[in-house]
DNA sequence: TTGCGCATCCAAAGCGGTTTGAATTGATTC
DNA sequence: GAATCAATTCAAACCGCTTTGGATGCGCAA
């Protein structure tokens, strides 16, 4: 009993072989070891084979905190998360992003380290990441107009990559975004086309950058026909399923109610589908639906819900795609800020058709 | 213009200040500065104060690689998060879940890195974790029957927490849980009490443990009242809004169908509601609902969605205390395994009521 | 034969902290 | 007045890797 347990013991207490073992194991010298390691070319081939071969076989790996010290790189990207507001990782959206994101460093061995902190602690989150040297970069979630992060951020140095944009910033930085109001205004035109007049917007909270962008492609498409915007029409809210169900609720009660609806994500649609069908009409022919579908991998458009007609970008493949960017950024920190506009595409689905006859 | 630039780039490169140059600058030698700062008794309190000011006033952050090189600590904590399956990042309860314990891990000063790998890679990333040393401990998420994570976590020697229980598995381990068993049993009861007979579960897939848990619970309850379960009203699938639709859809078709209705998550709860409302019955008199609430903070039952009569417990709290357990662990690896089990509590909403009438 | 270049390999100096083992000093004890 | 002790401080080793600046040996042109 004792001895198996010590045995035990001494099994998991043991340190993994370090480097100066394997050399000495070997014969070489340290130096050697790493460079054949390292692929660098000022090793013999065979010496090299030998070297990973032993490496395999006594299963070595290097100290990754030894790697960060000496290189002085952190080989880690840091995503801030405030909290107290419900915009962020409480977003379902955002998880979808960090999942792509994280295959991103996965592949790069990079690690992914996620800060989660109040509110008011965002900056001087930024602040020691940076100093202590924590990460060598990171993602900025949820751009606001003005956002003070990039300022900051462009100050103490560490590099960055804002998923969205912030309206109101002057100085070029690093982005990826969506073209959100591109996008808007292809749905609005796709509902023009099929003679809807009465078109209302469900849109997400109007302090974010994104929701303005595609408040701004929905009136731009109305006021290019000829459409005055109607205010009784727009309603900006948190993008929750009775959120969505109350705005559309409010505008089906008008004396001219909408003959069509946008909505800004696949929840507040089923908020507005619910209040749709909850007025005795049919999505599809009284009334349209058009949602942005950001392709979320637990929620699938017409797998887990009936087929919305979307305009369809993936927050997921975003995530890759600006983690990819970061990891650009950090290798190349002199280059010219990187910026990239992604396309949503129109999906067409079920919950579009013809505007009603008067 | 030239001027200036150059002054931007000698800031932004100027390396942070370290603990040999603050030594310096204070005539102190590096032991005794390390020392002043972390607390140490061996130092004269006037000196501590002098070093802490001139630290504060450098700003002068010790760099975390050095740190953890020197100390053999990681300072961090691994989530490895499995993709290609659905039921990990993707599923919206983690998210709460991370964010719960990363605010633990800041208080704690503790790194949370996430690691998002393919399905088949999850072993070899704890294997390498440890290895390389990236972090001192892992989470274990979603557990399932005789989960080969935990004996694989044992042999290695890292330290580990489980997020829920895994059925099967002998050997005594760190977990968290919440009773899922009894939550299941109570929500029965207060059925039966109010006079159901016919109660249905839709229950989440049941290879994973909690499901398997729940319906223990449900079936326990019915039973100790001499109630036979009916496999026909019992379902397991994704907790989906639409599974959760079709399944309650099938079973209000029955010829004889179920008054009340027992649901995994509040997403199912709102697919079973709408399967209700769309036979034209009406929830909480024709038949009664009650739902698991994760207590989601982007999706709050009775804020964003109708009151549902439900067992709630906080899956942020179980996140806290989770990772509270952990840093536990780390710091004292030879204590006996700590576990914890987390009540729900019954929360009674306007889903429920007596049961109609035959 | 001498010298140069190339291919290999290695000793040692970092990276920026922590920690061990002593040294220094002034006060206390006998 | 010598020895002892507690309070402070420091020099140096160490954590495990990378990287600089040579060595060493050998083939080959001069």
């Amino acid at each position: 009993m004792f001895k198996v347990r010590a045995i035990e013991i001494v099994l998991s207490i043991r340190p993994a072989m370090n480097l100066k073992e394997l050399a000495t194991k070997l014969g070489l010298s340290p130096t050697t070891v790493s460079r054949a390691l390292n692929g660098y070319p000022e090793v013999n081939e065979a010496t090299r084979e030998r070297v990973m071969a032993a490496a395999k076989r006594h299963n070595y790996y290097p100290n990754t905190r030894a790697i960060r010290l000496a290189t002085g790189r952190a080989m880690a990207v840091g995503h801030v998360i405030p909290i107290a507001t419900r915009h962020e990782i409480v977003n379902p959206v955002f998880a979808d992003f960090i999942a792509g994101a994280g295959e991103t460093y996965s592949r790069n061995d990079y690690d992914m380290v996620l800060s989660v902190v109040p509110d008011e602690g965002e900056e001087d989150t930024y602040r020691s990441l940076k100093s202590k040297g924590n990460v060598d970069g990171v993602i900025v979630h949820a751009p606001r107009m003005n956002d003070p992060r990039i300022p900051l951020l462009r100050e103490i140095g560490l590099p960055f990559v804002v998923h969205g944009r912030a309206t109101g910033t002057a100085e070029p930085y690093c982005w990826l975004d969506v073209n959100n109001r591109r996008a808007f205004q292809r749905a609005t035109e796709f509902l023009l086309d099929l003679g809807h007049t009465r078109i209302a917007l469900v849109n997400g909270l109007e302090f974010m950058d994104f929701a303005i962008r595609r408040r701004t492609g929905y009136v731009d498409a109305l006021t290019a026909r000829g459409i005055t915007p109607d205010p009784a029409l727009m309603a900006s809210d948190e993008m929750t399923e009775i959120a969505g169900f109350r705005a559309a609720s409010a505008m089906l009660a008008l004396p001219n109610p909408p003959t069509a609806i946008l909505a800004a994500s696949m929840i507040s649609g089923m908020g507005v589908r619910r209040a749709v069908e909850g007025k005795g009409l049919t999505v599809g022919r009284e009334v349209s639906i058009i949602i942005h579908d950001d392709d979320l991998s637990y929620m699938k458009n017409g797998e887990d819900v009936p087929i919305f007609t979307a305009t369809r970008s993936s927050v997921r493949e975003a995530g890759r795609l600006a983690a990819e960017m970061l990891l650009d950024v950090i290798a190349h920190p002199e280059a010219a800020p990187q910026q990239r506009l992604l396309e949503a595409e129109l999906i067409i689905g079920q919950s579009t058709g013809p505007a009603p006859k008067g």
